[in-house]
DNA sequence: AAGAGTTTTTCTGTATTATGAATTTTGCCG
DNA sequence: CGGCAAAATTCATAATACAGAAAAACTCTT
């Protein structure tokens, strides 16, 4: 394989170490942070500087971005043609929850995070877009897999290894086939403490032209049991709801 | 010179082309927008999406960005040490002139659009952050040069090309330099159409830690002169309290 | 003001990546 | 359900950007 891996993200990956350290950098700290060469860090800073995303402080001599990386990211979540729909009914959840809301869809072998919505509590469940999950131990990759085709699903109950996450993993095709078929059934799908332990999700579908989404409340054990009838109202209505803004 | 151009900055450009165009492209059409042949355009994909940047429909095969860019992004921004608190004054002299404010230092031998903020009306001047306006016809870029140190000031009047970018534009040493001084004098600096036509800039200076800044409010000439002496009033109020801020 | 240390910039061989053609996969229509 | 067209993926090679070292610029201290 050819993945241009270390040097086509390499732009990617300094915003990255800036939303990180959270202040202006250096070359020499930038070329520490990203684990590269000096030399080829000027290049690229320069390169950045050139094309207006980084501008530097000619005092300190420090480097940091302009606004033009958030304009970018700003009109891009703005022209989404799917996720600008889920935006309110997410947040709405959020409140009445009180619980982190995510939206992710299958990639691959794997769920990604398309959006997150974090709790208003310090303890929460936090994660950020663009994260990923495997398919077997998430309320979003068993959503994914029980929602699929048949043929999908199988062919993935083959092949996934069905690693041990934490202790409650389901780490048998049938033990897991057979959660996936209650969960259908049931309307949303749920995880307690099998991908990662203290965490309870709960997750149902959203189709929107043949493509499927998934939302997640997700949150310490403890607090969503006792809140357990009210989330999965909420949730089941909201999806209701976005799918309806389809239709 | 070894600039990192065409490679390091291809994510880059890859989410500057999503911004355009704001809908999920497919491989091809990514390839035509970056100019770029296929194959190298799917490693980059492909890339991107490992790192949880770009998702793709598995119905459409289109590829659009998370909300992980996004997310970044804001962090930036929100960490930015000097911009952030220049946000709110930007916005209330937007509020008070209803023309575009904008905020920008130097960069090299050009100034550069930190942060812009727009005018609510439909005719107005328009501008992003990242972009670069020369020294000589510019009110940032004339700000830039008055503010500067003599030594550095002269070197600048030297070696520029005072190209005439209008019809306007001040293209001899001798009047700039008379222009600057008086500017400096009175607090702001100011282009009546001496960059893009129709366009009257007024720029004033805030100093953070020994680096310069400008504010600049511009609009439509007409729009501008009507009101003149208030905007001039709301600008270096602003900067006044802006340096207060720092204090 | 002058020197020592630090940081930035330049330079060139080498290794990595981009490229275009061939291959495979996927979607579509009969 | 099978054949065709379009798109995605792989592969070998040529081209380019990377890395290390050396030079230059700048800072800070004396």
């Amino acid at each position: 394989m050819n993945f241009a891996d270390a040097s086509s993200t390499r732009s990617v990956r300094l915003f990255e170490a800036f939303a990180a350290v959270g202040a202006p950098q250096s070359l020499s700290e930038i070329s520490n942070l990203l684990a590269t060469p000096l030399s080829t860090c000027h290049g690229l800073v320069k390169a950045l500087q050139n094309g207006g995303y980084l501008y530097s402080n000619n005092v300190s001599r420090r480097h940091y971005p302009t606004r033009r990386l958030l304009q970018i990211a700003e009109t891009i979540a703005a022209n989404d043609p799917v996720l600008k729909y889920f935006d309110a009914h997410m947040a709405e959840l959020r409140d009445t929850t009180e619980e982190t809301v995510i939206l992710g869809t299958l990639q691959k072998d794997a769920v990604v995070y398309l959006n997150v919505v974090e709790s208003p509590h310090s303890i929460r469940y936090s994660a950020r877009p663009g994260d990923m999950k495997p398919l077997h131990s998430s309320a979003l990759g068993k959503l994914m897999l029980g929602e699929s085709e048949k043929k999908v699903r199988e062919g993935f109950l083959k092949t996934l290894p069905l690693d041990a996450v934490t202790q409650n993993t389901l780490t048998t095709p049938d033990v897991l086939r057979r959660d996936l078929e209650q969960s259908r059934d049931r309307g949303f799908y749920m995880t307690r403490g099998e991908n990662v332990s203290e965490v309870l999700a709960m997750a149902a579908p959203v189709r929107i032209g043949g493509e499927i989404y998934g939302v997640v409340v997700a949150g310490p054990i403890g607090r969503m049991e006792s809140k357990q009838a009210e989330i999965e109202d909420a949730l089941t209505t909201a999806c209701t709801r976005i799918s309806g803004d389809f239709g």
